[in-house]
DNA sequence: ATTTTATAATGGTCTAACCATTATAATCAT
DNA sequence: ATGATTATAATGGTTAGACCATTATAAAAT
């Protein structure tokens, strides 16, 4: 009939009173909180009970503790970082698969592309053009720059997810770029035909975008994305069949 | 040319070595660890630093903190409760709008859908209709089982995105959902009428489900999401219109 | 056999000190 | 004067030891 009277520790109550003011503005970004003799004081209680109350509000990416003279909490403007780092956790427990991760993004990049077609700009489409410019540069100078191609075909989904106006899918592909990339490092490699044809993509699909062609423009981003996984996957899959008998050694932890 | 040497703080490096225990199997879910007494005296650090250590893991939703004898940190089964946190302060911080999180999950509920209808088995249809059924029952008591239909409508959605059968889906729609839920109660009032609507959209995606019709269920999905939005955007407006002098009195921090 | 009470293990909190880092001020050499 | 060096002091990081609060279990009382 009752549920059990909520029994707040202390630390809990500093989290919320101080992540409130944050979030409600009485604490802005780059703020600097009172140092810790000094805040142990004001809410009247220990030094370290109020730091297991900051080391919360670090991990939840709301302050940044800095250390010596002029150091202290420092109110952090919140990102995506946070949502990275569990969508991290949910992958590498083996809740998710590189497979899902990669489905995701092609569902993810398609919409986005089909979103930034309804709503650049003639400003978001020269910019995309510039970017388009770099990544030329870098395909020019061979498979030497496939890293560098690599971060800018990143920088143009992440600005079609700027164009399509709408925060969470930057949030949401910054995510997904975050835990995929630590793949596509150890698993991609691109041919310089297989370089020219995601730069190719890369403008065509840029072209469905200014062009408005929404639907187009979703169904080559996913294809492209889809191209990537390929290269991945296939390359996940040789490296697993030669590897299968040297499973890593990982030393225990005696607890 | 250098990066600053890797400076450790002690309880990182305590957070470290649990969190990878954790994460290769080491320690499984329901594991307890040591008391922090005997924890302190393997690390061979003072019980403070082990505590935010272990607030750190808290927060992280990897363990879980019992007090009492016989209490300790109990390893979690890792779940979406971190990515919807950091998906609600990201809200919060008026990074995101209502209409933004609206237009997100109108998206990703058209998609699962879709995904729904093409790996759907006989066995997922019946489960589904079973909530159907349950659903034609809150409506048929009319709108006084209104959050029960809400909630069951929800549990529909959920039960699409296993169908789906990728757990990014399931996660991300439970964020979704979490971060929805607090406008749905404030602003959804749904009439009868509305609410039998809701009911045949329902009855309709499943059925395409059933066909196999992806892209029908997507779009069916869609508008049926997005109907929701509107009779809460809607009532959003309203509600605004007749309070926007009654703005919110907080009480300030006084730091 | 059931209820009540005591016990002990565990997390929660407090105090008080010292260590490590670092911006700033003071000092020194030129 | 000016630039380099050194000392100072404020701040977070860590330690040690104590006591409080909660709770599962065992012991005692009914």
């Amino acid at each position: 009939m009752f549920q059990t009277a909520r029994q707040t520790k202390v630390f809990q109550d500093v989290v919320a009173q101080i992540q409130e003011a944050i979030l409600d503005g009485r604490l802005k970004t780059g703020d600097t909180l009172p140092s810790e003799r000094q805040l142990k004081e004001m809410f009247n209680i220990s030094r370290g009970t109020l730091r297991e109350a900051l080391r919360v509000l670090e991990q939840k990416g709301l302050i940044e503790i800095k250390l010596g003279v002029g150091g202290g909490s420092v109110v952090k403007d919140v990102n995506a970082d946070q949502v990275s780092e569990s969508l991290a956790l949910l992958i590498r427990s083996q809740k998710v698969s590189l497979n899902h991760l990669a489905e995701f993004r092609e569902d993810v990049e398609g919409i986005v592309a089909a979103h930034a077609a309804k709503r650049c700009t003639e400003a978001d489409i020269s910019q995309l053009k510039e970017l388009l410019n770099e990544a030329r540069k870098c395909i020019a100078q061979g498979t030497s720059q496939r890293d560098a191609f690599i971060e800018i075909d990143k920088q143009i989904h992440m600005a079609l997810a700027v164009v399509a106006q709408n925060p969470i899918y930057i949030s949401v592909l910054h995510s997904v770029h975050d835990n995929i990339h630590r793949y596509y490092e150890q698993y991609l490699s691109m041919e310089e035909r297989e370089l020219k044809e995601n730069y190719q993509d890369l403008c065509d699909l840029v072209k469905l975008v200014e062009k408005r062609q929404a639907d187009k423009a979703r169904e080559l981003a996913r294809d492209h994305v889809s191209r990537f996984n390929q290269y991945m996957t296939r390359r996940e899959n040789e490296t697993n069949k030669t590897n299968l008998t040297s499973s890593r050694v990982t030393k225990p932890l005696n607890l």
